[in-house]
DNA sequence: ATAGGGTTAG
């Protein structure tokens, strides 16, 4: 059955049997290479003296679990060789076992090799052996042998080489292998469908993760994890929290790892009031707060904007790593605090024990440039190298943020030209803002430019070329940017913004009508719009995302996520109180100042959160300036 | 005997 399936249409399936050289195990594995040392006496499996008693299967079994390394492994080995017991599956199977924990695999493979019978097991392990130590190229390769030969496919076998395809990002291979585990009949299991839903998902195919989801029978802990996870990275972590509901609803009682997620998607959804809920579970619940999810916490209270406990549970942490001193000092960054940032990394360096990683210096370059300090970013840049970390394009990309929003732009350019690393979308997607923000025609749309090549399938770079060209009178152009979008049939992807409004949280996107209150919503925003105009508001067009599909407008006012929200906010809420805002985009040119007018027309605070940075607007002004 | 999920940047 499984032949029929194979096409000669996909590499994978190509019939190459010579064997994939797998790397060496690297220099710090000083284990003896040869697993036949010879036969010698071993603490767990003392030599009997009297020779009528005889070691059976389990002692074997418990023997080899207690190794520690490769060359008590080989003390065992060789006994069960000598005495016959290499003939019993369950021995040399759990040999081939635990050389692959050790990852020993050299090892693994020669005794593998010398079993004269193998069962499935046996394959499985070799499988998972190389998956273990990343070597994914001859994991693929001893489970291509599996589907030649007679063998059947197992649950246990499935979600190692998914996970293998999860790992290359590889969804063409994944759902080959889905395809032909329906097909050989067999009854996938959790653990099958927890690793499909997962692969789907980080492969970017959010729809088919969510239908595997759905058509499962049965869900258990590890399978409701990956969803919520799923959602969270698909930029749906309000759909996490619903999952999240749902599951405990089942009875099913989430673990660590479930928590740590939740948590985390909570940290992308930025609900204040939500991040107190989940914490306060979390403490009822008694979980211990370890390193991971501590960090998860500083991370979420920080992002849901409370700086406050953020810190806090920095301080009542008994370890600390890496992460959680830069999770924190990225914590300050959002909001703006760049002195609290570079305070934090001296007691960090101070100390001397934990050196700083790349992203540290990400999150540091990251606060310097939202708070416009230029003298102490460039200082940082500079100082990386003395803790021994390169910078990638991150780091220069928060450089060209810098100087770019600081109007260096002939720096920003100069920086952009003698790097010598490779320069990503992002990169030129921060040098473009900066052109657009300074109103540098010329360099933005050589900036656009390299976007396109870049990533000719993201439909966001050719509408921003478009305005740009729009911005500049020059409508041809900007006529043969759109119908090249159309061409290459490339549909504009909706923003999301959410709003908080009694301790509730709701999704707007650009012309939303599916809101039960949506009549009252767009009243709300004609009424908005005429304060604004009587205080003076004019939209920025250089910033304006035109459409491309026509653009829906509530008099002058276009109808993206963040008015709808806002107009929300101010109908679902008392006067005077606080509005919270999170958008999936950048805040940029008209988005600003069109808060700092609503702040002043509608005498409210409003607080907006957008790609990790906080912007508070408050009578007309924002606390971060003008650097967003 | 062999299997699936969790922390920091952008």
């Amino acid at each position: 059955m499984l032949r029929n399936l194979r096409g000669r249409f996909h590499p994978f399936w190509s019939n190459a049997t010579t064997k994939v050289r797998y790397s060496t195990c690297s220099a710090d594995d000083s284990h003896e290479q040869s697993s036949y040392v010879p036969l010698t006496d071993h603490p767990n499996l003392p030599e009997s003296p009297n020779v009528s008693v005889s070691r059976d299967t389990r002692d074997y079994i418990s023997a080899i679990l207690t190794c520690k390394n490769v060359s008590e492994v080989g003390k065992i080995h060789a006994r069960a060789i000598v005495n016959g017991f290499l003939q019993d599956l369950t021995v040399a199977n759990k040999l081939l076992y635990i050389y692959s924990q050790l990852r020993a695999i050299a090892d693994a493979e020669t005794l593998f090799d010398e079993m004269s019978v193998k069962d499935p097991v046996s394959w499985s392990v070799m499988v998972g052996g190389f998956a273990k130590t990343n070597d994914f190229v001859n994991s693929l390769r001893v489970f291509r042998e599996i589907l030649r030969s007679s063998l059947n496919l197992d649950n246990y076998t499935l979600p190692i080489i998914i996970r293998v395809c999860r790992e290359k990002r590889d969804v063409v291979v994944g759902r080959l292998i889905h395809k032909v585990a329906l097909k050989s009949g067999m009854d996938l299991d959790c653990y099958v469908c927890a690793a499909l839903v997962d692969m789907y998902a980080k492969c970017g195919e959010i729809d088919d993760a969510c239908k595997l989801f759905d058509e499962m029978p049965k869900r258990d802990l590890v399978t409701w994890t990956v969803m919520i996870g799923a959602c969270a990275d698909s930029g749906k972590p309000d759909e996490s929290w619903v999952l999240f509901e749902r599951m405990r609803n089942e009875g099913i009682v989430p673990d660590r790892a479930a928590v740590v997620t939740i948590v985390n998607a909570c940290a992308k959804l930025g609900a204040l009031h939500k991040a107190v809920i989940l914490h306060d579970y979390i403490r009822l619940m008694n979980f211990p707060v370890g390193v991971v999810l501590g960090t998860a916490l500083i991370d979420m209270h920080a992002k849901c904007g409370n700086l406050d406990a953020a810190r806090e549970m920095f301080d009542s942490m008994k370890d600390r790593n890496v992460i959680s001193w830069s999770a924190m000092i990225a914590a300050y960054g959002y909001h703006g605090k760049a002195t609290k940032a570079l305070e934090l990394f001296d007691v960090m360096v101070g100390d001397g024990r934990l050196p700083p990683n790349e992203i540290t210096f990400v999150s540091l370059l990251n606060a310097c440039s939202h708070a416009g300090f230029v003298k102490e970013g460039l200082e940082i840049f500079d100082l990386m190298t003395k803790y021994g970390v390169r910078p990638n394009v991150k780091h220069y990309t928060c450089m060209i943020d810098l100087l770019g929003r600081a109007g260096r732009l002939t720096e920003a350019s100069g920086m952009i030209e003698t790097m010598s690393i490779q320069k990503d979308e992002t990169l030129w997607g921060s040098f473009l803002g900066a052109c657009r923000i300074h109103k540098n025609v010329e360099m933005a749309e050589k900036a656009a430019m390299f976007l396109l090549e870049l990533q000719p399938q993201n439909p966001g770079h050719y509408i921003l070329l478009s305005n740009i060209y729009a911005n500049d009178g020059k409508w041809e152009e900007v006529a043969k940017v759109r119908n090249l979008m159309n061409q290459r049939g490339l549909k504009k992807v909706p923003g999301y913004t959410w709003i908080e409004a009694n301790n509730r949280t709701h999704r707007f996107k650009v012309g939303d009508r599916t809101h039960p209150k949506s009549k009252e919503i767009y009243d709300a925003l004609r009424d908005l719009t005429e304060k604004l105009e009587e205080a003076g508001f004019v939209p920025d067009t250089n910033f304006v995302l035109h459409d491309v599909d026509e653009e829906v407008k509530v008099g002058m006012l276009s109808l993206h996520s963040e008015k709808l929200a806002l107009a929300f906010g101010l109908i679902a809420t008392p006067e005077g109180s606080l509005l919270r805002i999170t958008k999936n985009l950048r805040v940029c040119g008209d988005c600003h100042s069109f808060f700092k007018f609503a702040s002043l027309v509608t005498k409210r605070e409003i607080i907006v959160r957008d790609a990790n940075r906080f912007h508070c607007f408050k009578e007309g002004s924002c606390s971060c300036g003008d650097y967003w």
